[in-house]
RNA sequence: GGCCCGUUGGUGAAGUGGUUUAACACACAUGCCUUUCACGCAUGCAUUCAUGGGUUCAAAUCCCGUACGGGUCACCA
């Protein structure tokens, strides 16, 4: 049997790491095993949809070189791939499970609904619905659906025994059934709940692997009663424990954690991205850290994911980051760096700027950092601070060594990186210093920083009259 | 509160009863080198695997209790 994953994302325009992290999981499964990727779009809640949603997904999962088999905008043999177009299949399924005797109609008010939450509080037991529908009349029921009383549909859960579930990860799960809430499979807008349509769109285009997020491993009971009511075969399960945020807590867009897109619009390239996430509660058998997209597929295997979370840590996605920078080849780098390059340069030439990007390449963690690191490189006062006023006070022999510097640079004729060489050079043999006395001064005072790129390199770019004008002052 | 799950350093983690005086990587610190920084190199960073007990000749690895953390109990997904 072909394996067949799914990632399955509410439409809400917005995918943190967390559940980028599962979607890597789900996606290298597949391949591993080529399988199908399917993508299917969970928006059974109607409030929560929001507008281009769905190109948005597929952006992001393009951007990480995923190929989707099947998805909304591209459909096959198992679509439509949005719940909210496969309403009719839902309540098909929710009536055969009525027919089966397995879920019944309940047509239980708000308030009713209410009391008995407020009985079970005061009991301090949690709530359960006391499946009083479960008893109507075949009449009355009758006479209810004809007089357009709303109604939902619910599972009928047994009251006594356990339901194991098995999961790859976690192992065998035994949940009580006495407390499985005779949960709501149709909802009265005539929508199912995200339960129900799983189990059945899962079922429906032969999902056969279902990876997925720690917290519906209880849930998982249920479900597999449902594969049991409808007789169908249950999926492998893997549930995946939570990425957390850098201080430990759940992520959340609230606290501004990281999404993809947002690491994307820092500058962090996406195969870095993914590199970085596929170690988060995940590890190969060795001890390979840097993996291309084929390697991590080859490499992949679910028994090794973790059981317990794994905190996200952007300094470790930074030096992934850095080294994926590093190994660009200089054309492609030029492309990607410019779309962060946000300096002013109208009065630079093409060249000198590309010298400049180039000159950073191997220093920078993100995209974005290209512009503090080129700052003094725009302004034309550069201020110091206290570090580097500090050196400049260190030796009495600096002011010496300036003017010095000074004098050489003020003689370049023809304004290249080799003949700056010399100039320092000069300035070494003429006045026999050397090691940080030698450069610190000229770069702090010419480019307002302690650290930077090759001095040589650095000094061609602020260009000869900036940096007399710097010395003079 | 009931139920479920987890717990190896600041972080990701390896480890599935003896070869572990707990790998590797990030971060951090120090030193070396160097026309800086980065890179590179070297060194340091868990006398100990939440904790107590048990099993065993032997436990981070197996069992039980405790603590702590998380998840879950909706006409939300």
């Amino acid at each position: 049997m072909k394996v067949r994953t799914r990632f399955a994302p509410s439409p809400t325009g917005y995918m943190h790491i967390g559940n980028l992290r599962t979607a890597i999981f789900e996606y290298l499964l597949a391949k591993k095993y080529n399988g199908d990727f399917i993508l299917r779009i969970e928006d059974t809640d109607q409030q929560r949809a929001v507008d281009g949603a769905i190109e948005f997904i597929y952006k992001t999962l393009e951007l990480c070189n995923f190929k989707i088999d099947e998805g909304p905008m591209n459909e096959k043999e198992y679509g439509p791939y949005i719940q909210s177009e496969r309403k009719d299949i839902y309540k098909k399924y929710a009536l055969e499970l009525v027919e089966k005797q397995r879920a019944y109609y309940c047509f239980c008010t708000e308030e009713e609904l209410e009391e008995m939450r407020k009985k079970a509080t005061l009991r301090k037991k949690p709530f359960l619905y006391d499946g009083r529908c479960s008893h109507l009349s075949k009449e009355q029921i009758a006479e209810n659906l004809k007089n357009g009383v709303p109604y939902v549909i619910r599972q009928k859960m047994p009251k006594t025994g356990v339901t194991i579930v098995e999961d790859i990860i976690y192992g065998k799960i035994k949940i009580d059934n006495s407390i499985l809430d005779d949960q709501i499979l149709l909802k009265s807008d005539g929508f199912p709940t995200y339960n129900f349509a799983n189990v059945v769109d899962d079922h429906l285009m032969k999902i056969t692997h279902v990876i997925r997020g720690k917290e519906y491993l209880d849930q998982t009971a249920k479900y597999n009663l449902l594969y049991d009511a409808f007789g169908w075969e249950k999926p492998i399960y893997a549930h995946v424990a939570m990425v957390l945020g850098e201080d430990g807590n759940k992520l959340s867009k609230r606290n501004g954690d990281a999404s993809f897109m947002d690491l994307f619009d820092m500058g962090f390239l996406p195969e870095a991205i993914v590199n970085y996430l596929s170690l988060l509660g995940w590890s190969p058998n060795n001890n390979q850290e840097f993996f291309t997209m084929e390697e991590l597929i080859a490499n992949f295997d679910e028994s090794r994911i973790s059981k317990s979370s794994s905190q996200y840590d952007v300094k470790k996605l930074e030096w992934f980051n850095h080294h994926y920078i590093i190994n660009m080849d200089n054309q492609k780098y030029l492309n990607w760096i410019k779309k962060y390059f946000k300096q002013d340069v109208h009065d630079k030439d093409e060249n000198w700027i590309d010298k400049l990007l180039l000159v950073y390449k191997d220093h920078l963690n993100y995209g974005k950092q290209i512009n503090e690191v080129t700052n003094n490189f725009f302004i034309k006062d550069i201020s110091l601070d206290n570090e580097e006023i500090e050196f400049l006070k260190s030796d009495e022999k600096i002011s010496t060594i300036l003017k010095e510097y000074s004098k050489e640079i003020e003689s370049i004729i023809e304004w290249s990186v080799e003949n700056i060489n010399k100039a320092i050079e000069n300035v070494k043999n003429n006045l026999g210093v050397k090691g940080k006395l030698l450069y610190m001064p000229i770069r702090i005072v010419a480019s307002g920083f302690m650290h930077g790129p090759e001095l040589a390199d650095t000094l061609y770019l602020i260009g000869k009259d900036t940096i007399l004008d710097r010395l003079n002052k």
